[in-house]
DNA sequence: GACTTTGTCGGACGAGTGTCCTAAAAATTT
DNA sequence: AAATTTTTAGGACACTCGTCCGACAAAGTC
C-alpha cells in the first residue's frame, strides 16, 4: 500500500480514536494497532503525536466543509439549512450519548492541556459560526447574524454535553424541537405572537 | 498535621487540579507537589487515584449542595434563586474562559474514558437539576418543572464550552441576559406578548 | 523511660509513554 | 536483472505513570 494510503488510514483511525477515547487517552500503540501497524513505524509517517493532531484537526476541517458545502447544495431556504445543522445531534445522538460533540470537547480538552493546537480546534467552531451567520444573513438578519449562529452553536453544545452526561434520549428530542420553534420565529417577519421560545414540554 | 487536615488538603489541591488539567492529565506528582509531600507516602492517605476522584466529586457533591443552600436562604423568590445560578456564569467567566465548566468537562472526560465514577459525576448535574426543578415548582409550573430545569442546565453547559473555544466576555454576557430574559418569561402568569426569547443583540 | 500508633520519606517495581534508530522487506525505476 | 527509493518491523532510549515497600520520625499511651 502506498504511503499516503497508509496515511489516510492513520488519520482516519486517530480521527475516530481522538474522538472515543479522547487525545491525550490515545497512544501511539493505540492507533498503530487499529490500522494493524507497528508502533515504531509510526515516525516515519508522523514525526510527533501533535503532528497526527494537527493533521486530524485538518481532517475534521475538510470534512466539515465538505458537510456545509452539501447542505448548502440540498436546499437554498436558509431556515432548512440551519436546521440540517441542528439536526446532526439527531442522527448523532448515539455517539453524542457515548463521546460528545467531537469538536465540543476536543477544545475543551486541549483547553486544559494549553495545548498548541488549541486555537486550531477553535476553528472548528469558526467554521460552523461562520456558515451559520451566513444562512442567517440571508434570513435578513444581517445585523445580528453572527449572534444568532452564537447561540444556535451554544444549545447544540448544551444539548450534546447533557445527552452524554444523562443519555437521555428524550430530552434530546424535546430540545431539539425547542430549537426549531425558536429558529422559525427568527426570520424578520415572524409575529411576536407566535410562540417564541415555548417552555419545552416534558 | 493530623492526618485529615492532610487529607484535605489533599482534596482541595487534586479538586483544583482535575478542574484544571483535566483528570487524566493530573499524575499523583502533580498533586503530591502542590500539597509538598512526598510521592508515595500518597499511598497512606488513598490507596489508588480512583479513590481520590471519588473523594472529590464527594467534596464536590457537599460544596456543591452548600452553595444551592446559600442561594435559598438568600432570597425566597425562585426566580431570583434561579438568577443565581444562572450567575455563575458571570461570576466565574475567568475560570470558565480558561478551564470549561467543572461538572461538564468532568462528565465528557470520564464519559471517554469510560471511567467507573462517570455516574457518579453525573450526580452532580442532576443536584443542580433536582434543585432548579424546585424552583420552577415553586413557580407554579410544576408540570414541566424538571424539562425546564434541564434547560436552564442546557444552556449554561453551551455558554461554557463556547465561552472555552472563543473566549469572549461579550458573548458570556449577551447570553446570559437573553437568558434572564427567558426566565422571566417562564413565570406562568407571564404575556405571550412579551419578547419571550428576544434574538440575542449583538 | 519504654512502647504502640500514626504519619512521612525516599526509593523501587513493572508497565506504558513518545521518540528515534537500524536493518530488512517491498515497491519502483533504471 | 540490478539499483534505488520507499515503506515496514522490531526494538532501544529515557522518561513518567500508578502502585507499593520498608525504614524512620513524631505523637500519644502506659
Amino acid at each position: 500500500m502506498g504511503a499516503a494510503g497508509t496515511r489516510q488510514q492513520i488519520l482516519e483511525a486517530a480521527d475516530r480514536l481522538f474522538y472515543e477515547q479522547g487525545f491525550e487517552a490515545t497512544s501511539f500503540a493505540d492507533i498503530a494497532a487499529a490500522v494493524r501497524l507497528s508502533r515504531g513505524n509510526f515516525y516515519y509517517h508522523f514525526k510527533t503525536k501533535d503532528e497526527i493532531l494537527d493533521a486530524v484537526i485538518a481532517l475534521r476541517l475538510t470534512n466539515t466543509g465538505r458537510m456545509l458545502e452539501a447542505w448548502e447544495a440540498g436546499t437554498d431556504n436558509p431556515v432548512e439549512r440551519i436546521r440540517s445543522f441542528i439536526h446532526i445531534l439527531i442522527m448523532n445522538r448515539a455517539k453524542i450519548m457515548l463521546y460528545g460533540c467531537p469538536v465540543g470537547t476536543l477544545c475543551n480538552e486541549l483547553s486544559k492541556l494549553d495545548h498548541a493546537a488549541k486555537e486550531d480546534a477553535t476553528r472548528l467552531f469558526a467554521l460552523f459560526r461562520d456558515w451559520l451567520a451566513r444562512q442567517f444573513a440571508a434570513l435578513g438578519r444581517d445585523a445580528d447574524a453572527e449572534a444568532l449562529a452564537m447561540h444556535v452553536l451554544m444549545r447544540s453544545q448544551g444539548v450534546a454535553t447533557l445527552a452524554t452526561a444523562f443519555r437521555d434520549d428524550a430530552f434530546v428530542q424535546r430540545e431539539v424541537e425547542d430549537m426549531c420553534v425558536w429558529l422559525e420565529a427568527q426570520r424578520p417577519g415572524a409575529s411576536r405572537l407566535d410562540p417564541v421560545s415555548p417552555p419545552p414540554q416534558p
